[in-house]
RNA sequence: CGGGGUGUAGCUCAGCUUGGCUAGAGCGCUUGGUUCGGGACCAAGAGGCCCCGAGUUCGAAUCUCGGCACCCCGACCA
């Protein structure tokens, strides 16, 4: 992609209502912009990071043996009456009506469609176990949006639904999950804590939430310093605590929740009859659990946990291009030709990924407007173009050197893998 | 939903206390020139329902009342 045709406006200054480092940053980035509170449009870049944390979540769902679905985010009034959540869920799920009248909910989670569509279509203990998720918009009337995508009124989701005959067989596939949210917060580069937690509004009795590290969080998580115990506390609490199975001190740390995973149990499959006939004929509610990923919010996460003073600096995992090209000097034939030729053996070694900055404009608007945008792997072709040199940078460390320019593509490629 | 703050040019803000002539700055944008590897310089321009509505007043960006929007703290949050 050429910087001269990509929608993507930097700012200089910060929009004053922007205090959350990554609010800032993807604003002034050109990531997002907001069209409401709690509401947001994703720019070019913004869609491109959000695609790829979707193609890991994927990735990882997938393997895990779960299968991806669509569902709607309008659901009917009487299906949420059903599970007694009409009520309860409240003014945190915005409501809408028909031209007839007739009520709707917009999804805020799809508890009740899901195992609503289960009971409909399995019969037998045959048909189980099912493995089924989706990656949505969700919307939830938040009475306070805050911090950019971190907390909004609509949102992208990846919620999984799992749908056993047994406790003991929810129970393996609950662990499967965990262990690919580990996965998942790994390869996407974000710091982790898998702590127990209080499984709300959504019911049953096993939980954990996985929370990053961070100063904007809105969880407080005890952490034990030796062993990987985390759990959840109230104000201060934590630091006077030991540890319950190392009985070492523990440090108390603000959070953000990045994934929840619940064991549900029967709760909705009999409100809702999903019961399937066992091996002897006997009719049994389904045993299930659900297994929710903030999609969107994860952007917020990687900068949160990923920037300095000048900007952001993704990992090349979910970074919106592997590869940004800077040239220095649009005014000279040979530089540009030059920088072409890379553009052109880049993107045949990463296609799609390539960022070309071929904007007539100063080198120090492309260098601090790359230092914000935070492409890991950067090539700069100007001065040393008539030595036959350009310059790698790199985002994350600062790193540069100089490379023959016969030998960029190669040193990008690995760089960049 | 309680408390606080802010709405003036695309962005960041000054002006408001103490009402007064064509409402300002920096950045950005347009045009011309000089520059050209870390946010250049000079010159000329364009761009405003001063959030909305009522009031007070000879006169309101400025004072009063009522709304709305956005942000921050708290409550809430699968």
């Amino acid at each position: 992609m050429r910087s001269s045709t990509l929608l993507a406006p930097t700012l200089k200054e910060s929009p004053k209502d922007a205090e959350a480092v990554s609010h800032r940053f993807l604003l002034r980035g050109g990531f997002v912009r907001p069209l409401s509170s709690g509401v947001y449009q994703f720019l070019p870049m913004g869609l491109r990071v959000l695609r790829k944390i979707e193609t890991i979540v994927r990735e990882e769902m997938d393997r895990a043996g779960a299968q991806e679905l669509l569902l709607p985010a309008l659901h009917p009034r009487e299906l949420w009456e059903r599970t007694g959540r009409w009520a309860t869920y409240g003014d945190d799920m915005m409501k809408v009506k028909d031209r007839t009248g007739r009520e709707f909910g917009l999804g805020p989670t799809h508890e009740e469609v899901i195992t609503n569509l289960v009971s409909q279509e399995i019969h037998s203990y045959q048909d189980l176990p099912k493995l089924l998720y989706q990656i949505q918009v969700k919307f939830r009337d938040e009475p306070r949006p805050r911090f950019g995508l971190l907390r909004c009124k609509e949102f992208l989701m990846k919620d999984c639904y799992s749908f056993h005959t047994s406790r003991e067989d929810a129970e393996k596939t609950y662990a499967v999950m965990k262990s690919s949210y580990e996965t998942i917060f790994s390869r996407i580069g974000i710091p982790f804590f898998a702590v127990k937690a209080d499984p709300g509004l959504i019911g049953g009795n096993l939980s954990h939430e996985f929370i990053m590290p961070a100063e904007s969080g809105e969880d407080v998580v005890a952490v034990c310093e030796t062993c990987s115990y985390a759990d959840h506390v109230e104000g201060e609490e934590a630091v006077a605590r030991p540890c319950p199975s190392c009985q070492r001190p523990m440090r108390s740390v603000r959070g953000m929740e990045l994934g929840h995973i619940f064991f549900l149990g029967t709760k909705y499959s009999e409100k809702l009859d999903a019961v399937y006939l066992d091996r002897d004929g006997a009719r049994r509610p389904v045993v299930m659990g659900c297994y929710g990923i903030g999609v969107s919010r994860l952007i917020s996460a990687v900068v949160e946990s990923r920037h300095d003073e000048l900007g952001m600096k993704w990992p090349v995992s979910v970074a919106p291009y592997r590869v940004q090209i800077l040239v220095t000097m649009m005014d000279k034939p040979d530089v540009v030709s030059a920088a072409e030729q890379v553009y052109r053996d880049l993107s045949a070694q990463f296609p799609g990924d390539v960022l070309l900055d071929d904007r007539d404009v100063r080198a120090g608007v492309k260098f601090h407007d790359a230092d914000l945008i935070g492409v890991p792997v950067r090539a700069v072709i100007g001065r040393g173009v008539a030595e036959g040199m350009a310059e790698v940078q790199i985002r994350a460390t600062g790193e540069k050197r100089n490379v023959p320019l016969n030998q960029l593509v190669k040193e990008i490629a690995t760089l960049a893998a």
